[in-house]
DNA sequence: CTTGTCTGCCC
DNA sequence: ATTCTGC
DNA sequence: GCAGAATGGGCAGACAAG
């Protein structure tokens, strides 16, 4: 049985469907409808419509959970209310009967799926492969190798391939723990922390003990649904109990000390047992991750984050360590290290889909659940939870969950889509409780997970995890330890950001010898520093007084990341690892043209900027975006391009990342040569004069960039982050020098996630006096504080009108219709870096260019301006005139080349 | 074959 | 990209 | 100040629909 984990089932079924995928699929979905689900049972329907009652109440996540006005939980529970009088049903992809067995979370398909995802010839292979060395690894992991495997394995067969098959109502089963994951549970939780702020060492003695099914199963009964559900129960109070233990903890103001410390306390009171009520060594089930991420989700508080997650990775690593990379990759909301360039390809729009089929209700029934609601995954466990499954498949676990959506996004080609679908519907069918939701949320990538953990707190997390499995709690210093190693792992991930290499390296070797396996190296890509926005030459001055600096040109076009490898291939890669070599096949032959003799590796930050040779000028950022992505032949190359190198991150075997910006200058001009117009230098220059810099400033803003990125001579360079050692500086951050315009809201999206209940997105308009019509010149979604957008949300909700008025132009393509239309009152003051033609919007229509109209880049609010009517927005001729402006100042720029002049 | 929609990735 | 917010 | 989560325009590419 090779393949047996429940996506897996999917091509199975197709080969029993009929000859070839594509026939089998065709057949599944002209099937699906008659495999509608048995309607719910009526003895279960009072038990159902209590656990909908309390589910109502119970988001998946605390955006939701926490609306920051009572009319926005009315209409919460007034839309789930309503939802709740539905029939529902649930359509089955025709081959799930049969899925009934055991999963195979880490079988040898598996490993391979991991071998793909090498790294620099290290394959994660033979780490997930091997067993894990430390004290209390072995008591897990190996089903070939540890002793008591044999027996796991039988018992997984006996519940999971027969007791399934039958029918059963296993949702009876799951509701209350569902009740208890939400409201209830939240208060609950309260209550544990009011009357018991002080932990018990025990771990909630009670009803750990009724809801620990541990030991032999207990009989073909209920199996390893049951199990699990009890399992559910019992992890989700002890990690709730974990949580408001260390909510507990104070932060205080003097650095790592206080908090710290104290979590540190809590890690002693760390208790396998409270966790792991599964089968020991069996494979880690989703609802535990899914457990974990509901209790993180519910606390805003960082540290009680990182605790969860601490636990629960430490339990992991107790249990099945070679689930913790699976773990990680689904809490990181990744299916691969982003250069392997493995997308999902399901969206919002297919995903609601999904949803619609799954319940059997219309597209728009979901659509308004969905606005009520804000989320897909609450979205997704509301729906799960009244649909009745003739069979219920085995509990999901973490390996598989994260499998599936590798495969999802393995397929490819005509009806790819309805593929798609249907292996998310299998995930959700075999969902219980939260985990339709995660699962949801796990394929919004876009969007995230939306817990509150993202890399940062995710590599905290595995740090301290591994720290306290592998070396205990013991020591004087333990806080002062956990962060040590907390620093080793986020470095190590910043000059190696892959979370397999990182993880396998950390299970096979000691944590003091991360470096050795974790680096920086040609042909990976590292994640760039990132500069912080500054209002001003003054607050440069301000911020950098009394450190040596260098402004230098920032230019308008896309992060290059060019690597020389030791073979001598190049490879680019984009600002979020992105390998984009397939774009600029002619930057790589540039660098290459460009290497002084002796280089033999090298790793350069630069920009890649759309240039016109013949004029010596650069070209605007679209330009660039034109560029095919896939480049076959040199011929299907678009436009010329300039590289502007500015930093060096490695130079033959020397890591120069850790050493300061004037090192890694001189490095950079040691390695590369110049010819204006291919490769060049970023203009720079030094001083800290104010007059000076406002020379520059402008002198920049004139040659068609986008202002100074000013950086610090001392400082290393720091992967990843926003560091204040860079500052950005731009034109349309100072008040007053930005293009401003003021605009009419003509209609509006409703928010998702903790925008909810409120607008989230306006669509603007111009006003044009010739045609007396208002045109579109952009959405907006930012600039509001939360109170802003309360108000503005509730005072145009009273100039909402039914539909458009005839003097409004706006697109017609699905994205341009908002939700909402107002009548033109309100004028809003609008800051924007630029403008540019629009294939949508239609400002100005027909005044640049025929039948288009013009659009701006980042727009933002301003302010509202109750001073002024909507007839004295700016006008048509104002937008065109700024228009000619900026298109004038290009025209006029001094050719590069010429201005490099330092 | 053309056209429209959706997604992901640049900014 | 820009912006806001809780820690 | 950090880390996270809201949201923007616009492009190519992949599919679906016609």
């Amino acid at each position: 049985m090779k393949q047996s984990s429940i996506a897996s089932l999917w091509s199975k079924a197709s080969k029993r469907l009929g000859s070839g995928v594509a026939q089998a699929d065709e057949q599944t979905d002209s099937n699906s409808k008659s495999q509608t689900l048995k309607p719910e049972a009526s003895h279960c329907k009072e038990s159902r419509g209590e656990n909908l009652e309390a589910q109502n109440d119970i988001p998946l996540s605390k955006e939701v959970v926490q609306p920051r006005e009572a009319g926005r939980l009315k209409r919460l529970r007034k839309g789930c209310a309503a939802a709740k009088e539905s029939v529902t049903e649930l359509c089955l992809p025709k081959d799930l009967e049969e899925d009934n067995e055991a999963e195979v979370p880490v079988d040898s398909k598996y490993l391979e799926d991991c071998a793909n995802l090498s790294v620099n010839g290290n394959t994660t292979k033979d780490v997930c492969a091997a067993r894990p060395v430390s004290g209390a690894a072995k008591c897990a992991s190996d089903r070939e190798t540890i002793p008591n495997k044999k027996r796991h394995k039988t018992d997984s067969v006996e519940n999971d391939g027969v007791e399934l098959s039958a029918e059963f109502c296993s949702e009876g089963d799951i509701a209350p723990r569902e009740t208890g994951g939400g409201l209830k549970g939240q208060e609950r939780g309260r209550e544990d922390e009011a009357e018991d702020p002080l932990p018990d060492k025990e771990n909630t003695p009670g009803e750990e003990q009724v809801l620990k099914p541990r030991g032999p199963p207990s009989g073909r009964g209920s199996g390893m649904a049951e199990a699990v559900g009890g399992a559910m129960e019992a992890f989700e109070s002890a990690i709730r109990a974990t949580a408001s233990r260390a909510s507990g903890i104070k932060s205080s103001k003097d650095g790592v000390g206080a908090a710290a410390l104290a979590a540190a306390e809590q890690h002693k009171a760390f208790s396998l047992d409270s966790y792991v009520t599964w089968k020991a060594g069996a494979p880690t089930p989703f609802g535990f991750l899914c457990e974990a991420f509901e209790v993180v989700a519910n606390t805003t508080k960082r540290q009680e984050k990182a605790t969860v997650l601490i636990d629960a990775f430490r339990t992991i690593l107790a249990t099945r360590p070679e689930d913790l990379i699976a773990a990680v990759r689904l809490t990181a909301n990744e299916l691969s290290p982003p250069h392997e360039g493995l997308e999902l390809g399901l969206g919002e729009a297919t995903l609601k889909d999904v949803l619609a089929d799954a319940s059997g209700k219309t597209k728009a029934a979901i659509d308004k659940q969905y606005q009520e609601v804000g989320d897909l995954g609450s979205l997704a466990v509301e729906v799960r939870s009244r649909v009745r499954t003739l069979v219920t498949p085995p509990p999901l676990t973490v390996a598989a969950v994260l499998k599936s959506l590798r495969e999802v996004a393995r397929l490819e080609g005509s009806k790819a889509m309805n593929k798609k679908k249907n292996a998310i519907s299998k995930l959700l069918v075999a969902s219980r409780g939260n985990e339709a939701g995660y699962i949801m949320r796990a394929c919004e990538f876009k969007r995230g997970l939306r817990i509150g953990v993202n890399d940062s707190t995710l590599l905290t997390a595995i740090a301290h995890a591994f720290h306290l499995h592998k070396l205990g709690c013991e020591g004087r210093s333990l806080a002062d330890k956990l962060e040590e190693t907390a620093q080793a792992v986020r470095r190590a991930f910043c000059e190696c950001p892959c979370y397999e290499v990182l993880i396998e390296s950390l299970l096979k070797h000691e944590i003091s010898e991360l470096p050795n396996y974790c680096h920086l190296v040609a042909g990976v890509p590292i994640k760039p520093m990132l500069a912080k926005p500054t209002l001003g030459i003054s607050e440069v001055l301000d911020k950098f007084s009394g450190t040596e600096f260098t402004c230098e040109y920032k230019y308008d076009g896309e992060r290059a990341q060019i690597h020389i490898v030791d073979d001598g291939s190049v490879q680019v890669y984009s600002r979020n690892s992105e390998n984009s070599i397939g774009k600029y096949p002619d930057a790589a032959e540039i660098i290459k043209k460009h290497l002084q003799t002796d280089v033999k590796s090298l790793i350069i930050d630069a920009e890649v900027v759309a240039y016109d040779r013949k004029a010596g000028k650069i070209k605007p950022f679209q330009e660039l975006s034109r560029r095919a992505k896939k480049v076959v032949s040199a011929k299907d190359i678009k436009g010329e391009l300039c590289v502007f190198a500015f930093d060096c991150l490695y130079f033959n075997g020397d890591i120069l990342v850790r050493k300061p910006l004037s090192e890694r200058q001189k490095a950079l001009r040691s390695a590369l040569g110049e010819t204006p117009g291919e490769c060049q230098f970023a203009n720079g220059r030094v001083s800290s004069d104010l007059m000076e810099l406002q020379a520059f400033l402008d002198e920049a803003v004139n040659d068609c960039t986008e202002g100074l990125m000013v950086k610090a001579m001392d400082a290393t360079y720091e992967p990843s982050k926003r560091s204040t050692n860079w500052l950005k500086l731009k034109k349309d951050y100072m008040t007053g020098a930005a293009d401003s315009f003021d605009v009419v809201p003509i209609g509006a999206w409703f928010g998702k996630g903790k925008r909810t209940g409120v607008y989230g997105s306006f669509l603007l308009a111009i006003y044009n006096p010739q045609t007396e019509e208002y045109q579109t010149i952009s959405k907006i979604g930012t600039g509001f504080s939360e109170q802003q957008l309360e108000e503005h949300s509730a005072k145009l909700r009273e100039f909402e009108i039914p539909g458009p008025r005839n003097y409004y132009r706006y697109g017609d393509a699905a994205a341009m219709q908002p939700e909402v239309w107002f009548e033109a009152k309100a004028v809003w003051e609008v800051k924007a870096a630029d403008l540019s033609i629009s294939p949508m919007h239609q400002a100005a229509r027909g005044m640049v260019e025929p039948g288009k109209g013009i659009s701006i880049r980042f727009p933002r609010l301003v302010r509202e301006r109750d001073d002024k009517d909507p007839e004295d927005a700016t006008t048509a001729e104002q937008v065109v005139e700024m228009y000619q402006k900026q298109a004038v100042a290009r025209a006029h720029a001094k050719p590069a080349a010429e201005d490099d002049d330092y």
